[in-house]
DNA sequence: TTCTTGTCACCTAGGTGTTAATAT
DNA sequence: ATATTAACACCTAGGTGACAAGAA
C-alpha cells in the first residue's frame, strides 16, 4: 500500500491543471513526488522506481480565451522507456518504510540524448507493484501557459519566494486585494512544505 | 587496492600537522577523505565503511612558542566502537569502481549522544579488508590552534572563500608579500579541488 | 506566430573561519 | 587560564519564474 504525500497540494494544482516545466538541463517536479509506503517485508530487499506513463498521444495548446487546452496535433514520438530507480534502491522494506520516500532528485528533461539520472527499462520480467495517482498528471510545457498555475507554485514552492509580492506569514495583517486568490490556496493547514519533513 | 584522492593536499597538512574542528552538531573533514578502488569482484556486493582509530590515549595541547603539541593528560573514554557507513552501501564491486568514493557527508562531532551518521559496529565477524592512510592522521581539535593549518584550511577549502585576501587567480599578477606562503600551498596542479569529479 | 532556450536576480540550504560569550 | 559553544558574515551549490533572444 502507498500513500501519496503533499495530496492536498497536488489537489489544488489537479484541479487547475497541473502544468511542470521541462528543460535541456532537467527541471524537478513540483509537488515533489514523495509517498509513505505500508506493508512490505521488513527483510526483503526491494527496488523502487518511478516511470511516467502519456495520457494520449496528442499534442495540446493552450488558449488563453478560453483557459483550457486544445488539441493541436500528434504528440511527438514517445519517450524511450526510460525509468528512474529511487537512490537508496535497492533497500530492505524496514528501510523504505521508516520515512517518506521522496523523487525530489528527479528530474524532467526534453533532451533525449540526456539520460538524467533514468536508467533504461529492467527487471521486466520480475514481480512488481504498480501504483498510480491520478492527481499527479501533469502537462509538459517548456513555459507555463495558466498563469494561476505559476502562482500557485510562487506561493507554494520555496525557491520560487523571490517572486512572492505577499508574505503568506503577514496575511490577513497585509491584506491586498491582489493576495487573496494565492493565499487561499496556500493554507497553512493544506501545505506544510514550510516545514519540511525530517531527512 | 585503495589509492587516496588528493593525495598531495592530504600530505602539505601533513607535514603541519592536520587539525579537524569537531563540534556538536558535526562538522565536515577537510579535505574529504576521498578514494579510487581497484582490484573488486565487479558483480559482488560490498558494505563500504570508515572509522577512525585513536593513535594513542593521551591528551595535547598547543604550545603557541614552540609550536608544538605537548602531552597534557589521559584521553577522554575512547569513542565508542562507531563506524560510518558510505551512503551508496551496498553495491556491486563494478559501481564501487567506476568512480571516485567520497565520504564527503562524513561527519566529526564531540558529541557523545549523537550519532551523527554513524552505526553501531557490525559485520565484525565477516570477512573485510582495512585500509590505512597515515597521511590523514589528524587531531581533533574545537578550535584551530596552528595557524598554518588554518590559512592552508582557507586557501584550499572552497568554503572558506571569504577569509581569503588573495585570489589565487589573479596571482603573481596581484603579488602582495602576505600572500606568498598561501599560494604555495595551492599550487593548481596539486590541488584539483576548483573542478571537482563529476557526480 | 508560436515554441524553445539562455541568462538573470532572487531565493533555499548548508559549509567556512571569526569572534565574543560561556563553561570548565 | 583554557576549552568549548553559539551567532555571524561570507561563501558554495543549486532550484525558482521572468524576460529577452533565438528557433521553428
Amino acid at each position: 500500500n502507498v500513500q501519496l504525500e503533499m495530496k492536498a497540494l497536488w489537489d489544488e494544482f489537479n484541479m487547475l491543471g497541473t502544468e511542470m516545466i521541462v528543460t535541456k538541463a532537467g527541471r524537478r517536479m513540483f509537488p515533489t513526488f514523495q509517498v509513505k509506503i505500508f506493508g512490505m517485508d521488513p527483510m526483503s530487499d526491494y527496488m523502487l522506481l518511478m516511470d511516467f506513463l502519456p495520457v494520449d498521444d496528442k499534442r495540446y495548446r493552450y488558449a488563453f480565451h478560453s483557459s483550457s487546452w486544445l488539441v493541436a496535433g500528434k504528440a511527438d514520438p514517445a519517450t524511450p522507456g526510460r525509468v528512474h530507480y529511487h537512490p537508496d534502491s535497492p533497500a530492505k522494506g524496514a528501510q523504505w518504510m521508516k520515512q517518506i520516500v521522496s523523487f525530489d532528485k528527479l528530474k524532467l528533461t526534453n533532451n533525449l540524448l540526456d539520460d538524467n539520472g533514468h536508467d533504461s527499462e529492467k527487471y521486466a520480467e520480475e514481480n512488481y507493484k504498480t501504483f498510480v495517482f491520478e492527481e499527479t498528471r501533469f502537462t509538459a510545457v517548456t513555459a507555463y501557459q495558466n498563469h494561476r498555475i505559476t502562482q500557485l507554485k510562487i506561493a507554494s514552492n520555496p525557491f520560487a519566494k523571490g517572486f512572492r509580492d505577499c508574505d503568506p506569514e503577514d496575511w490577513p495583517r497585509n491584506h491586498r486585494p491582489g493576495c487573496l486568490p494565492i493565499m487561499s490556496a496556500f493554507a497553512r493547514t493544506r501545505n506544510p512544505m514550510s516545514s519540511p519533513p525530517p531527512q
